[in-house]
DNA sequence: AGAAATTCGTTGCACAAACAACGACAAATG
DNA sequence: CATTTGTCGTTGTTTGTGCAACGAATTTCT
């Protein structure tokens, strides 16, 4: 019997992450017109508050150049505030204006129904979904 | 309590999935020198037979352009070979050469492999993650 | 303190992807 | 049977991503 493609685990976490992105995409996209970047740019913000591009590049799995660019857009949006920082001036601190951090509480909202309706479909096992998840992400 | 990116089930999603596939990429660039998409269309190839361009891009998730190009780069490697369907005339019948399915053969290996190793990582609830896959990457 | 190595953010470039438009063909409609 | 409508695969264009290189700034090492 030749290989499986539909059984191979890497190919169906693809695709499902895609669908999914995809759909929740859809939502930020018609809220604020923001792409996938930014909104994890602003995400990450309205959690962590002052912050660093190194920081953001690190956490959230994204490029260097496409955290800069995205910070850019969201600055001239303006949803957030570069500036230097006190002691170290080859970083920028990045943080949320305040029309920043009302767009996120409104974007949270609709992350937090999302993520409902998606723990909805995918039954009792979310959980246990959600850790495994995070072991395969977790190591480097 | 402000969003929460590192517990938000796409984002996790997104990023498991992108380590996994550059995880297991490497492994068949050395072998074969394929890029993700033209893996994905000798995968499917090596199961469905003969098959047309849009059959894989409806089953293997990708555009139509980018199945495209990748047959055609696979066809000058060798590894396929088009041919004109017998009666509709619009259609090109892909099918794996020779030379196509012994280099399946051996990357089904590296890949059941792979996919055991993923099964080790994620422990006894492989299978509950898999289906809770499908559910996600089910509905269009 | 001075030199070398390292870090931070930005920018340039090569490459892949998404989307629309097109020509060739087939099916549906009148 | 002619015309319209729809499908299939390719190609062109725009956009986004990944990687390398760079200037500015800081840390490390002697």
């Amino acid at each position: 019997m030749s290989f499986d493609l539909d059984g191979f685990l890497p190919y169906r976490l693809s695709v499902a992450a895609a669908r999914v992105s995809r759909r929740f995409a859809a939502l930020y996209e018609a809220e604020a017109g923001l792409t996938i970047p930014e909104w994890r740019v602003l995400a990450h913000l309205a959690r962590s508050g002052s912050v660093s591009v190194r920081d953001i590049h690190e956490r959230v799995a994204l490029d260097k150049s496409v955290v800069s660019r995205a910070a850019s857009r969201l600055e001239a949006a303006g949803w957030l505030r570069k500036s230097e920082h006190e002691t170290d001036r080859r970083l920028i601190v990045l943080e949320l204006t305040p029309e920043g951090e009302a767009l996120m509480a409104r974007l949270g909202a609709i992350a937090a129904r999302f993520q409902a309706e998606l723990c909805a479909e995918l039954g009792p096992g979310a959980e246990a979904f959600a850790a495994a998840l995070t072991r395969l992400a977790g190591e480097g």
